[in-house]
DNA sequence: AAGTCGGGGTG
DNA sequence: CACCCAGACTT
């Protein structure tokens, strides 16, 4: 059973608030705050890193500057803006929100309220709620779990990351500062990711140290405890064939549960690989718990497309699709001219 | 409760 | 390589 309180909450809250104003980094949606660009941060940063998002918030403004602008989207236009950012389930949600609350009266002002729209989870309805409308919810997130679980050295073991964050939400509850909620969310988030790292923690700069249980015990690096996650190894072959100045490429079903609508090089249960076709390149990568290496190989010109998805597609025509991640990369790179 | 969904950062 | 990242949805 974890804790849900720490000795001195109001002292903690002030610590952490004092810091944030001090050390707090200076992102798109923070200087210049509204409830969209906190809805559009909220969403790329699930289970993504600021540094890895920021290029994809900027572009996303740009061409899709509010609710208005991106309820009148049409989702090829989304999606391509979303392409290469992951989780394309996130752009789609993101979508069917805008055209939701463009149809409402009025913004909903409950984190309850927010929990029933696409794509809104229990922390994505703390942190948009508290952070656009002053709502005291408290967010628990992978940041705040890390930081929860160190300040009370609570060695419960966790199945996954979503056991944690449900026992810890009473403790983030008890600790939020109701008088500034949007800051105490955001502060608990920015000290994880600036300061409490998952491995080698900043405890010597850290402003909430004296209310740590786990950096006085001396071992912080050791909380949370989390089962270990099984990874699976995958080989897959894909084929590279060009003719007149085209490339064949695959176009995943719409029906696909991932990557739905997106293009892809070939894989051999697309088209024939023969095994002593010559091998161009080999990447590896991992989605979601594979750990995949693809091998490409240059296949001939095959007499006909066995597939309907199968398809060749012009040179000039690969900036107006959405490739499958990083596909785009490799035939970037294969397309070169000494490549 | 367990599986699934991307891609990249980092030790 | 392993683990994590401002998680949510489906089964």
């Amino acid at each position: 059973m974890a804790k849900t309180s720490l000795k001195q909450p109001a002292v903690f809250q002030r610590d952490l608030l004092v810091w944030y104003q001090a050390h707090r980094r200076q992102l798109p949606w923070r200087e210049a705050p509204s409830l969209y660009r906190t809805v559009v941060s909220e969403f790329m940063l699930q289970q993504t890193q600021v540094k890895t998002m920021l290029p994809y918030f900027a572009r996303w403004m740009d061409a899709l500057p509010d609710f208005a602008a991106l309820a009148a989207a049409d989702e090829a236009t989304v999606l391509k803006l979303w392409e290469g950012l992951g989780y394309y389930s996130r752009a789609r949600n993101l979508h069917k929100l805008a055209r939701a609350l463009v149809a409402l009266p009025e913004t909903p002002p409950t984190a309850a309220a927010w929990q029933q729209l696409p794509g809104i989870g229990p922390y994505s309805a703390a942190a948009i709620t508290s952070i656009a409308l002053g709502v005291a919810s408290a967010c628990v997130d992978g940041n705040v779990v890390r930081i929860l679980a160190r300040l009370t050295a609570d060695s419960t073991e966790f199945r996954d990351s979503a056991s944690a964050s449900k026992v810890f939400t009473p403790l983030a509850e008890s600790l939020l500062s109701h008088e500034n909620p949007g800051d105490h969310n955001q502060a608990m988030m920015e000290l994880g990711a600036t300061v409490c790292h998952r491995r080698n923690p900043l405890c010597t700069i850290c402003p909430v140290r004296a209310h740590c249980a786990g950096c006085a015990q001396g071992e912080p690096e050791s909380f949370p405890r989390l089962a270990a996650k099984k990874i699976e190894k995958v080989s897959i072959t894909r084929a590279w064939c060009e003719r007149d100045g085209k490339l064949l490429l695959h176009r995943i079903p719409t029906t696909s549960r991932r990557l739905a609508g997106q293009y892809e090089l070939p894989s051999d249960e697309h088209v024939l690989v023969p095994a002593k076709a010559p091998v161009l390149a080999v990447r590896k990568r991992g989605i979601t718990r594979y750990a995949i290496t693809e091998t490409i190989k240059r296949i001939p010109v095959p007499s006909s497309l066995p597939n309907a998805d199968l398809m060749w597609v012009p040179r000039a025509e690969l900036d107006t699709i959405t490739l499958s991640g990083p596909h785009r990369r490799w035939i970037t790179e294969l397309l070169k001219p000494d490549g």
